[in-house]
DNA sequence: GGAGCGTTTGAGCGATCGTTCAATGCTGTG
DNA sequence: CACAGCATTGAACGATCGCTCAAACGCTCC
């Protein structure tokens, strides 16, 4: 059997994350990954290979934690379409999950990160698109189901919508106020209802 | 009569605020800075004292020429609203004066620099909100003639056009192609053309 | 033409970057 | 208990970072 590592992979990924997510790639240094990693630059390697596959594998993480945290928040709500409104309100509120609220870690890098680092920029740019489609095939459960138009283009609802979730986590970074940001997600939410189709 | 001074002044802050826009702060190096303002660092420290208060210099300029652009748009139009609207089909388009489609320099300035660059993250924010007030003060001479409700919140007006403005403007550093961001920029003027008070 | 002075130069400072590897310490087996 | 084997360690590497300063330069004025 062999010895079991004593560092968790899993709580060092989070580590990793939190830090990364907090300072951005370039700004954390192998000095602060040895801190929050509670690892030596060593094992740090022997684990991760090197602090861009690292980077790589937290932003992997990262991913599919804010997929999760989406998909609960569908599932609980009512429909497709309230479901949308519900997760643009949870991130209005600023509470995104446990973790605190900060622009997406997604957009972070892609503005971050230096051309010769293309590979990072690539992946997240990946990453979004698929979060993207994520959302789209969420609207057109919602146009299945009547709460959209037959003709809405669910691909730019879907763009949109992704636009909106990123501005209000770049708020989070300005000054403004949890209120301020709260009052900007229902305007948002507001936006969404008026999708729907009606005699009003 | 003093020496003029072998380097132009102007110039080399042109050439800092492309390198600094291209780059972001952080990854901007004294290097890069050098070969762009051809200067060597003796006289970049000579001249504009540090990095950061070179960059500081630069951000200046660069809303400057960001406000400028802004008001020429705006002069042009026939009204304050289609200014408004002129204006984002402008930044849709790709071209943003001369200059190529980044994301604004303020919103990667705050998301890439820690918390310990505090001046230069404080200085961006600042300068956010004095372009929002601008923006408010152009939804405010609309209201005044009557291109919107008696009763809309042209702060948060201003906050949400800002706010696309940011987005068109990421997106541009995605992968998207000027197709689709012209398709966004439409739809966002869509949006606020709809905010006309009338008679339907 | 030479003295004086302000500007420009670029080698080099200490710090820190990402990374490596020989030495070390621990674990499971005989 | 001794040993073999592997994960962990942390000092140290070369590169690069932002920055400094003594020396060289070039202009102006006498």
């Amino acid at each position: 059997m062999k010895r079991a590592a004593p560092y968790d992979r899993d709580t060092a990924l989070d580590a990793a994350v939190a830090l990364f997510w907090e300072k951005g790639y370039r700004a954390t240094s192998l000095k602060d990954l040895e801190a929050a990693l509670q690892m030596k630059p060593g094992s740090i390697y022997a684990a991760f290979t090197s602090k861009e596959a690292l980077f790589l594998t937290a932003l992997e993480r990262y991913v599919d934690q804010a997929r999760r945290e989406f998909r609960q928040v569908i599932d609980e709500a009512d429909s497709p379409l309230e479901g949308l409104c519900a997760y643009l309100r949870r991130i209005g509120k600023g509470e995104n999950g446990g973790s605190e609220c900060r622009a997406c870690l997604l957009i972070k890098t892609i503005l971050d990160v230096a051309p010769s680092e293309g590979a990072i920029a690539d992946r997240s740019r990946q990453h979004l698109d698929q979060l993207k489609a994520e959302f789209a095939a969420e609207f057109e459960r919602a146009k299945a189901l009547g709460e959209l138009a037959p003709d809405a283009d669910c691909g730019q609802l879907a763009l949109r919508y992704q636009l909106n979730i990123q501005a209000l986590r770049i708020e989070a970074h300005r000054g403004s106020n949890q209120a301020e940001r709260s009052t900007l997600a229902e305007s948002m939410v507001r936006d969404l209802r008026e999708l729907r189709p009606g005699p009003d």
